[in-house]
DNA sequence: GCATCATATTGATCAACATCAATGATAGGT
DNA sequence: ACCTATCATTGATGTTGATCAATATGATGC
């Protein structure tokens, strides 16, 4: 699955025309990146690009594996160039929840690391990840030199306050259901394919635990919620981690109808 | 009540020795203002500061009026000068959740201004309150003339995504007993004095339907909850509006042991 | 292919909170 | 000071989702 989507990757920027850079650079250079016009480096010139490129370290992780925990202090910013990883808060009574997932393209601890504060989540490889790191000192050159980056990581972080602040008003107002539905439609939009027999086939890359992490519920609720979703037709799952929509209307109109 | 704050506000601005400046500027000025140090015009120079006082437009609200309607296009940003505005979120059936509090020396609605979306919230006056309103043209002359603006409003966006995020996590993990618990200490820390006889002694500065949109649960339920507290001894409230907390120490174990 | 361990499901029960309906208290206007 | 409208409290009841315990399914190693 991974070795996948590398391969899509690499053949993006040979399409691209990129060939040559690619070349050049070899497959994990940030130059030809495909992933970072998604990021806060996208306006970069060649000079602050390279000193990124000279200075990441990238990694392959599989599920389970950690890139921070909750309380220590940031040494710098993982771009998540592959897979999938989750941000995990851990409450006293060592109940979890997923508090947002962090797609390819995306950067991971750019908060406490401009904030300078300890992480208040920990960053969990939730699926087989190309992860990249970058060291504080860097990012800080970066910012010093380059002024889109500071305005990049405005938006960033306007936007995951308005992320936040739904995710908030969802969970005080909508049912496990409706909240359900929405985490699945967000799966879909991502990972989703048209089949014309059967209707919206799209994987669900997390266990159920997580599933229900992410939704804020426990597992056995989040059980029950999918047979209701089975039974209703809303929402197949011929297999844990496999899940099928017949017909999007009705999954809106249940969002909308449901609490 | 608005009168001996506004009062306050005078007198400490003259107690800081800028009696002259008050003079000069009228009692109204940035220039002067005792709150522009906690806001991100505070390290504004001169000139800047001229632009924004000569631009400014501020009115004396009471409670239940509206700066601005969720759904509305921002035209600026608003200072909290005195008072109290909470930002309101209706959901499709009508009810409300509080999804914040902006306390004196806060800009109110920055983060739409910035993004250029449309309001999310509905800001709401709780308490006769000094409002200034600075035009959206006068706030992007700041951002790009002061370049500490911009890094402000990213420390600012900072602070609310980390504030959102343990709201979010609150309230998937904890009681309400325990989130009104922590509302209540919030009120205390802002409001509160200590009378040697009962206790510490503060005021709750919103209606009982609003706390309960603070804490999102409903008004019967905060009812319940505050006889319970009163029961138990933690807090006493002997008006609607007012509230002793006997010993801190008990507040804080039960807000760590309970769920 | 089987044993083992983790993960997922199902059932039964319980606690927390919402809702509905009724009553009691409070504040603002005349 | 009274009237009225709004707000707060209380009680009765219903719903949602958590928890505990048991079973089933699936994955991994040998």
């Amino acid at each position: 699955m991974l070795i996948n989507m590398m391969l899509a990757g690499c053949l993006r920027s040979v399409v691209h025309g990129e060939i040559f850079m690619a070349d050049e650079h070899g497959p994990n250079s940030c130059v030809t990146c495909p992933r970072r016009q998604l990021t806060e480096w996208r306006n970069l010139e060649t000079e602050h690009l390279e000193l990124v490129n000279r200075h990441k370290h990238d990694r392959i992780l599989k599920p389970g594996e950690i890139l921070f925990n909750q309380g220590d202090e940031s040494e710098g910013i993982y771009c998540v160039k592959d897979g999938l990883v989750g941000e995990r808060r851990f409450d006293a009574e060592g109940h979890s929840i997923l508090v947002r997932l962090n797609h390819p393209g995306t950067t991971v601890g750019y908060q406490e690391l401009l904030s300078k504060t300890p992480f208040r989540n920990s960053a969990e490889v939730l699926q087989d990840s190309h992860i990249c790191f970058i060291n504080k000192s860097i990012v800080q050159q970066l910012i010093e030199g380059a002024p889109s980056v500071g305005q990049r990581f405005l938006r960033r972080s306007l936007k995951d306050a308005q992320d936040l602040e739904d995710s908030f008003v969802e969970v005080q107002t909508i049912s496990v259901k409706a909240r359900l539905l929405h985490v699945l439609m967000i799966f879909y939009e991502r990972y989703g394919r048209l089949d014309p027999d059967v209707g919206h086939v799209f994987d669900i890359p997390v266990a159920r635990q997580d599933l229900a992490a992410l939704v804020g519920a426990a597992p056995e609720t989040i059980s029950r919620t999918t047979r209701q979703l089975q039974a209703d037709g809303l929402v197949q799952f011929p297999g844990v981690r496999k899940a099928i929509i017949p017909d999007l209307d009705l999954v809106f109109d249940a969002i909308g109808a449901d609490t």
